[in-house]
Order: structure tokens, then sequence, then C-alpha cells
DNA sequence: ACTGCACTGCACTGTGCAGTGTAATTACTC
DNA sequence: GAGTAATTACACTGCACAGTGCAGTGCAGT
């Protein structure tokens, strides 16, 4: 897991580059090296592939990155670097209104996976997770943990403050998960089916909140 | 995906051998070939460990599959051949108590989904479904589509004699479905989590029914 | 004994790919 | 313009693996 940074040597102890640590040619690479590892999976993509998608020539690419699993996790740890985070603060009008709340949280998880990239790099999770352990890991760590943390801290919230009565906060976020993902996601994720319409993907998440109401609603 | 089988050409033209249609080298192959190719995918399984697992000599593999590709489509066929079908009739009971049925569907589709080599193939479907396309289309015509079919029946049975109130009968069963595979399925695929422990599956379940039952419940 | 057939073991070809060594070329710095 | 370091093109090694050819073996049925 030890990344060799050939530049970096060089721009610190330089006089100016300090101002740039560009490293034109290492971006390059790990952008190609992206794309192509989430095209065509680790074992799919070869090294003279992600050197002529880069532009740079194989070679650069072996001084860049000692190897081809070097590549793969300085790639991973860049889309890692650059994922959003499912981080939504509950407000005072979320706090009031557990409709306003869940909708809003239902939305931001779906905003999270709608991007393509995003459901090809879980497809990559699953796909590499036997030779990378670290991918479903840091994807359970960094990824779905603290969306989880984040949709369980609301509903304890919600529930200790009477809006609803949910007894198991956890249970009730997988839920929650399940009524997004399963029409959302995994449809996606498997390969069947086309990506849902902003209109779909708002009705899922309008019913889900139903949902939610209907089962966890005191008023009921 | 036409599939050689030497051995049913002599089969079907000897005398007595319509009684041994047995084929014991070829049915070791293809189960050893299930093997490998579930645990190391299809870049990742070679002829050689195939040929080593099944005690065969690799020629033999090769006389009876024309190629890597054969087998690997033969030994998928394999695979859904032996795969249940989730079919649950509608009794009277289901009919007259929603709650009834629905947990019968749902101990149904959790059962389906509770062996290793399930979650291994739907795996397999996911890394491979790039390379093979039929795998996704063959997992929802053949796996998906029925289930969602007798849910959908089911629930529109339930609508029409007034037990519950679905406007959306497609919906809902997407509904049920995310609510049991969220926590049952998808953490094993992604492969985080220990596999959830029986009472766990019982406690999903009860939770879902009750989800939909507050939802559509027309008692509410 | 003879024949057909599946099976075996082994050697072999061809290919694709990871990784390396090197000399020439380019780009940047002073 | 000189010096230095990165970059490049190219040749090369080593290896794993798909697929083939062939000589020989064991085992039916005749």
């Amino acid at each position: 897991m030890v990344v060799s940074r050939a530049r970096s040597v060089k721009t610190a102890s330089s006089s100016k580059a300090a101002a740039r640590a560009e490293m034109p040619k290492r971006d390059a690479i790990l952008e190609a090296a992206t794309r192509v590892f989430l095209a065509h999976g680790y074992e799919g993509a070869s090294m003279d592939l992600v050197a002529k998608e880069s532009g740079a020539a194989r070679r650069t690419v072996y001084n860049q990155f000692e190897s081809k699993e070097a590549l793969f996790s300085a790639a991973v740890e860049r889309v890692w670097r650059d994922f959003p985070v499912v981080g939504i603060a509950a407000d005072k009008e979320a706090l009031g209104d557990p409709a306003v709340g869940l909708s809003r949280l239902g939305r931001a998880v779906v905003e999270f996976w709608e991007p393509p990239v995003a459901v090809a790099f879980l497809r990559m999770v699953i796909s590499e997770g036997m030779r990378f352990p670290d991918l479903p890991r840091n994807f359970f760590e960094a990824g779905k943990a603290p969306a989880m943390r984040a949709l369980i801290d609301y509903l304890q919230q919600i529930n200790e403050n009477g809006s609803l009565d949910i007894p198991d906060a956890e249970l009730a976020a997988r839920q929650f998960l399940g009524l997004l993902n399963e029409p959302l996601l995994w449809l996606r994720v498997v390969g069947v089916g086309e990506p849902p319409s902003s209109a779909e993907c708002q009705r899922v998440v309008e019913e889900a909140v139903m949902m939610m109401m209907a089962r966890y609603g005191s008023s009921g």
C-alpha cells in the first residue's frame, strides 16, 4: 500500500515547486487508471491501456507507481477522496416534521448514488472484494457507516422528541435505505433496466417516507 | 452457446446406454467448474484448476467443452437449472389474512437467498455482467421477474378482495423486497458483516410485514 | 483377439501482460 | 546555453494461461 511519489521528492526540495504540486502526468495516469479499472475491473485492465489512455509512456506509469496493485490502490484512494459525504444537518424544520427530514435524507441518499461512476464503483467493490478486502471494508467504514450513523441519529432524535415512535432506530434506518435502494440502486448494479428518471426517484422517496410515517407514526 | 456433448452421441446410439446417461466425468467437470468460477470469477479461473479440481485431465475438459467460454455457459446453465423457483400458491388462508401471505412470501424470498452459493452467484452476475450480458438478462427473466410476478399477483388479489388498499402493486412489491433484501442480501453481496442468523431473518420478515400492513392497511 | 471410445499425460504453440533496462529525447532550472 | 531530472520509445524477460496434437492406456462390446 506504499505509493511511490517520485516527483514529490523534487517538489518538496525545489525552491518554487511548492507552488505547483500539480504532477500533471501522475494525475493523468490516475484519472485514466480510474476510468480503465472501473470499466474493465482489475484483471481486465492492462497497464498498456492505462498508459495509452493517459497519454503517458508505459514506463512512466511504472516510474510513478511501482506496480499495478499500487496503481489500483492509488486510484481507489482518489475515488474515495472525491466521494461526497452523505451528511445532513437536522435543522429545526426537519426535527419538527419527520416527513421533511426523511425526504431530505432520502433525496441525499438517492443523489449520492445517482452518478453512474458511483454505481460502477460499487460494482467494482463487489467484484474485487475477494482480491482486495480493503475495498468492502473501506466502503463500509467510509461510505455506508456514516450515512447509517446520520440516519440513525436523526431517527433517534425524532423518536426522543415524540414525532415518531421508533423502538429500533437501526432497523428503521435499514428499512428506509432498503425502500430507496432496491428500486434505485441495486437494479443498476446488477445491470438490468434503465436508469430511473428523476420523477421516478422522487416518487420512490415520497413513497418510502409515507411508509415510514405509516409504520412509525404515533398518529395511527 | 453450442455445447459439445461428446458422450451423448454414444448414449443416444448405443443399445443399453440409455439406462446410463451419467457422464460422470462431464458432471464432475461441471461441478468443479461451478465451484471454481464462483470462487475466482471468469478471468481468475483457469482451465488447469478446473481440471485439477474435477480430477480429470486437462485434455478431457477440452474434449467435453470446446472452450472456456462454453464451459462457463454450461456451468451457469446448470446453476440456473438447479435454482429453486420462488413460487407460492396463494391459498385461502393467505388470501384471507395479508399478514400470513406476506410472511410466507417473505420467508420464501429470504430462504431463496439464504444459501451462500446463491449470494456467490449473484455476485458473479454483477461481476461478469459486462462480459456476459446473458447473465443479468437471465437473472432478471428467470430469477427476479417470476418472484416479482408472484408477489405482484398476490398483492393485486389482496387489493381486489379488499384486505389491503394497494394502488400500485408493483411499487409495493419492490418496497417489500427492499425491506427484506437490504439487510439480508446486499450486505452479504458486498461482503461486509456476518451472515444473518435465522432469528434475525425472522425479525426482518416480521418487521417488513408490519411495515406493509401499516402502510397499506385499510384499517388505519 | 479385435475394435471403438473415452480418458490421460505431456509436450508444444501462441498470446497477452506485468515488469525491467537502457539509451535517446524533452522540459525545466539556473 | 549547461545541467539535471523526467519522460519516452523500444527491446527484452518471464510467466501464466488458452488451446492443440499425439502417443498411449483402460475398458467396454463383439
